[in-house]
RNA sequence: CGGGGCGUAGCUCAGUCUGGUAGAGUGCUUGCUUUGGGAGCAAGAUGCCGGGGGUUCGAAUCCUCUCGCCCCGACCA
């Protein structure tokens, strides 16, 4: 992409609205533009992030078994009479009334939906177990929206619905998805941990909620120093037994603070750490919580009814370009992890206009572009180097290629780490070689 | 939903207390110069001063109603 083709408004000055770093950076980056409180139009730098986290989470879900399908946004409200939550969610939900004067609403989540779906669908047993997502927009008429995409109302959420006989079998299909999340947070350049999280009337222990370290998070975060350092097993066989991984990654203490007990902080001793997180997912099992009352059965081994097993499992991805943005950021602006930026390189081409610069800058922007790489180039006359570098720290492209007269005459460009701010004089066939590899 | 704050040029903000021809910086346009870290000089364009009603000879400024946005709290992916 030809920077002087694009639609990219970079902000100079920091706007007045934002409080939070990653909000002011979104707006000054040109990813985001507010539309109205909690509601955001996304710019093409922005909408190139979000489509990359999107399609990471949508590969995760895929390999560990989970099924995309698409649900409505607007949804009747029956359904949520039939579960009893449509008194119970308040005014976070957005209710419309439709020209034959039928309640509808745009849904916060889906559990409704999937489960009418699901019981109109599934007659056996033999149709278990299953597991449906969705990304899929939202809508929670917070009271006050606030940081950004980090809490808006209308949001971008990955949401998976499992299916299963039994307990024993919600299990397995809860961790599948514990596991699809370490791999999905691992791939997104961000180190998000998994922490216990109240289960409500359900109660017991199948309820994780998973946040990445970030000193703006807005939650306090309380966890054993070995789990910073964990990692994620590679290939993963999710038909195998992949308790022992929940286990190992759920052995060592870490809480929030509403879960947070002082006595168990105490026994870790200089072992604790105490940070500050940002949820981006949330994984939950809730048993018959709504396939009970909304007649969601299949017939069992023996022929009887049984009511199934759900677990839902959230992943915030509007929330994550905040939350990566939060975890990736310098005084000069974003850094971003190779697999969610929007574009590899950056080409800065410092003097446009003049025929040498201009045929190196063409020539590599061809050859990236027909390799693969995603290349956004500088080419703009009307902008001097000083404005262009600054350009390009703020939009935090993980590669920069610059070239300047003084370089094109001895054969060399720049290339320049925006995370360690690096830079190596190449020749550009290295610098090609660097890139596309 | 309680409490507070702010709406003036694309952006950041003066001006409002004490009524009297609409301002600065930056950005934008044009020209010249400049050319490796948000350049310099010169000229220029840009505003229903959030909206309605009122007071007044006269309102960005005072009164009133209203809409919007932001912050703190409670709440939340």
């Amino acid at each position: 992409m030809r920077l002087s083709r694009y639609f990219l408004p970079v902000l100079k000055e920091t706007p007045a609205d934002a409080q939070i770093v990653s909000h002011r950076l979104m707006l000054r980056a040109g990813l985001i533009r507010q539309h109205t409180a909690g509601i955001y139009n996304w710019l093409p730098l922005g909408y190139r992030v979000l489509r990359k986290i999107e399609q990471i989470v949508r590969e995760e879900q895929d390999r560990s078994g989970a099924v995309e399908i698409l649900m409505p946004t607007v949804q009747s409200a029956d359904l949520w009479r039939e579960s009893g939550r449509y008194e119970d969610y308040g005014k976070e939900m957005l209710r419309i009334v439709d020209r034959h004067e039928r309640d509808m609403l745009y849904g916060p989540t889906h559990e409704e939906v999937v489960t009418d779906l699901f019981r109109s669908i599934a007659r056996s047993y033999k149709d278990l177990p299953r597991n449906l997502y969705q990304i899929q927009w939202k809508f929670r008429d917070e009271v006050r929206p606030r940081f950004g995409v980090m809490r808006g109302r209308e949001f971008l959420m990955k949401d998976a619905y499992s299916f299963d006989l039994d307990e024993a079998g919600a299990r397995r299909a809860y961790n599948k998805m514990f596991v699809a999340y370490l791999n999905t947070f691992a791939r997104l350049g961000v180190k998000a941990i998994p922490m216990r999280a109240a289960t409500g009337p359900i109660g017991g222990n199948l309820s994780h909620e998973f946040l990445i370290l970030a000193e703006t998070g807005e939650s306090g975060v309380f966890v054993h120093k070995g789990v910073l350092d964990k990692t994620v097993p590679a290939d993963v066989d999710f038909d195998g037994d992949l308790q022992p991984i929940v286990d190992d990654w759920t052995s060592l203490y870490a809480a929030t603070d509403e879960m947070h007990e002082e006595g168990a902080g105490a026994e870790l001793g200089d072992d604790l750490v105490s940070a500050r997180g940002i949820e981006v997912g949330h994984i939950f099992y809730f048993g018959t919580k709504y396939s009970k009352p909304m007649g969601c059965t299949v017939a069992g081994p023996d022929g009887a009814p049984v009511d199934v097993h759900m677990g839902s499992y959230g992943i915030g991805v509007s929330r994550l370009v905040g939350a990566i943005i939060e975890a990736c950021h310098d005084e000069a602006g974003i850094v971003w992890p190779e697999e969610v930026a929007p574009f590899k390189v950056g080409l800065i081409n410092l003097k446009s206009g003049a025929a040498e610069t201009d045929a190196v800058c063409e020539d590599l922007y061809a050859k990236l572009e027909k390799a693969g790489v995603d290349v956004l180039y500088d080419d703009r006359a009307d902008e001097r180097a000083g404005a262009k570098f600054a350009t390009m720290d703020l939009i935090g492209l993980p590669w920069q290629v610059i070239v300047g007269p003084k370089g094109v005459a001895a054969g060399v460009a720049e290339l320049k780490n925006r995370a360690t701010g690096e830079r190596v004089e190449l020749s550009f066939d290295a610098i090609l070689a660097r890139l596309a590899g």
